[in-house]
DNA sequence: GCCGGTCGTCGAAGCGCTTCGACACTCTCA
DNA sequence: TGAGAGTGTCGAAGCGCTTCGACGACCGGC
């Protein structure tokens, strides 16, 4: 379409307007004739015109990009991981933002490079620990941040997650109601827990709360992620507990190894052992049998950070903490 | 450190020098005294200064951010997508850039929009399919790019990959020296084939080359993601070759539903079947028996992109193709 | 002692955009 | 009919940086 790359100058000469005027036009800071607007558009279009990023941000002060700052720890399951991402991609778009991807390797100065060199407007970190080493930063940043996930001391941060206690609740009033009365909860790999992730722990005192509250015998118990482990996790439970009739899951990567240990140790599901997951819907509805599960609504959540990100930039007020309510879907597997 | 965002000048005053010499301090294109870096360094570090990355990117005409196109599909094993990811943005930013996020959901027109905005220098394309319709929009960017695959029609364009059809053929060869006669390939999900992904086919061919080279008997089949669809196709196997005693998978996500079908089924390994997979180290190791394996070294192709994307930057001369070699790890499943 | 050649530094001209103030119009309504 | 209040457009001043050409200062060679 063009000789070599088009500015917006060249634009306003084949229009026959000012600079100024193209520019009021893309940005409708001002209010433009529909015939003009409507030749500056056919300009734009007729020579291919992008604006310059560098330069849009040089001017305006706002690089339209967003930071995404994931970790990638051990422990963690990646592809939700990347759901979020890909949510927060999406999402951001709709804002006309572009993602900027941060891993952790750079630690907190990679943040703080993104910031200070106005790359970014903005940013969204996920995988947030309870003692989380960027939170301090983020205090002290100009730029507007929202949190996926709770660290200890959320005052003063903006913070958006399911409610995993909830979640964890609402897998135990499911079990209650089908009349299960010794349940057990497999969750996420120790190291997680020692880590003092947010989401692994608020499950587990869901869990153990409504256990309580509904009267039932019930364990909480580390899982890893190698079938030979989760292998002996699931037969000394079974061991320990003969009663045992329920089981909740909260770890994706062990999911497929619990249900193939079931079948070994020939427990029928859910004929003996009722499970229950908590895990993205596709994990699910793959297993064999189907789950029911309370999903991890990734799509929401990156949406929903993109958004509260979006309205702080504009300076608009936003509650310091957003859970999103657990939805349960019973499948097979109960 | 500041009041608000330092600028190049504020270095320069405190410095006590022109706002050139800092900028030729910060990029060494010209020969600076070492009694005046040392000052202006002395000066950017108590000031805490952090170049403009807009201004920056406007005045040099290069915004030292390059793209990362990860299409997010289906049938794609996540967790090896976000290791080159992962790899990329490590790369990246030991060639100072930062690494733009860009998925599916936009299609080409994200690639031209980021592209013709001068948003990003250059771009990196993972997942390239062998009809890929990004492809022909690469050739007409006046901005490098380099494919982490290869699409049917490479001619001009820079690709880099593992050799899969080395790696198929280099399973097979392991095989038969162990003796087997009677072998198969579990691939990737049978629309990975139809859509036509590089990377399945070419393990197939390598696999059906050099069962043919060993006078061996062989079949190629695609294989799905779920336990049953698995369980079945190992069965169906089983029982129409009796004879059949090694096993090559080549599919991530299924590696540990074939192995506990084989249990479910009576067979051994490595006794009655030997299984060598194509797939990342850890999952390998991780399964029951750890599996001998070549590996998909993201780590390496995502550096390999990297180098290779940064060469045609500075305008040096990359070869068209670079495939690594692939390393059979032997271990406790052959 | 003068000439050509580095070396180290400076000033100024942009890069392509946004935004502010100004200005010429056209409507109202007194 | 003229003051006041919009409209719609323009010109120019930056935004913070890189880079080009210029220019002293100093060097060695004759």
């Amino acid at each position: 379409m063009s000789g070599r790359t088009v500015t917006i100058s060249q634009v306003a000469k084949h229009a026959g307007v000012a600079v100024s005027t193209v520019s009021y036009v893309l940005s409708g800071k001002r209010t433009i004739s529909a015939d003009t607007r409507r030749r500056v558009l056919d300009s734009i279009s007729a020579l291919g015109y992008h604006p310059n990023a560098g330069a849009r941000a040089l001017a305006s002060k706002r690089s339209n990009v967003i930071a995404l700052v994931l970790p990638l720890r051990a422990g963690m399951h990646v592809p939700v991981l990347m759901r979020f991402a890909s949510a927060v991609v999406t999402a951001a778009r709709r804002f006309d933002h572009d993602v900027l991807l941060l891993t952790a390797d750079e630690g907190t100065e990679g943040i703080r490079r993104v910031a200070a060199s106005a790359l970014v407007d903005a940013l969204v970190l996920m995988d947030v620990e309870l003692d989380d080493r960027r939170v301090p930063l983020l205090r002290e940043l100009a730029e507007p941040s929202v949190l996926i996930g709770f660290p200890a001391e959320p005052a003063g941060l903006t913070c958006v997650d399911l409610d995993f206690a909830a979640a964890g609740a609402r897998c135990v009033d499911h079990l209650a109601e089908r009349g299960h009365e010794e349940i057990a909860l497999l969750g996420a790999p120790s190291v997680v827990y020692e880590r003092g992730t947010g989401f692994a722990r608020r499950t587990r005192e869901g869990f153990v709360e409504a256990v309580a509250a509904h009267g039932l015998q019930g364990v909480a118990l580390p899982c890893e992620d190698t079938f030979d482990e989760v292998y002996e996790t699931v037969r000394g439970l079974l061991l320990d507990r003969p009663g045992l009739s329920g089981l909740v899951v909260h770890n994706e990567a062990a999911v497929g190894h619990v249900l193939a240990a079931l079948r070994q140790l020939d427990r029928r599901v859910p004929h003996d052992v009722a499970v229950v997951a908590i895990c993205p819907d596709d994990v699910a509805e793959r297993a064999s049998p189907p789950l029911s599960s309370v999903l991890i609504p990734a799509e929401e959540v990156g949406r929903e950070a993109v958004r509260l990100v979006m309205d702080k930039l504009e300076g608009r007020a936003v509650p310091d903490s957003t859970l999103l309510t657990p939805l349960l879907a019973v499948r097979a597997s109960t």
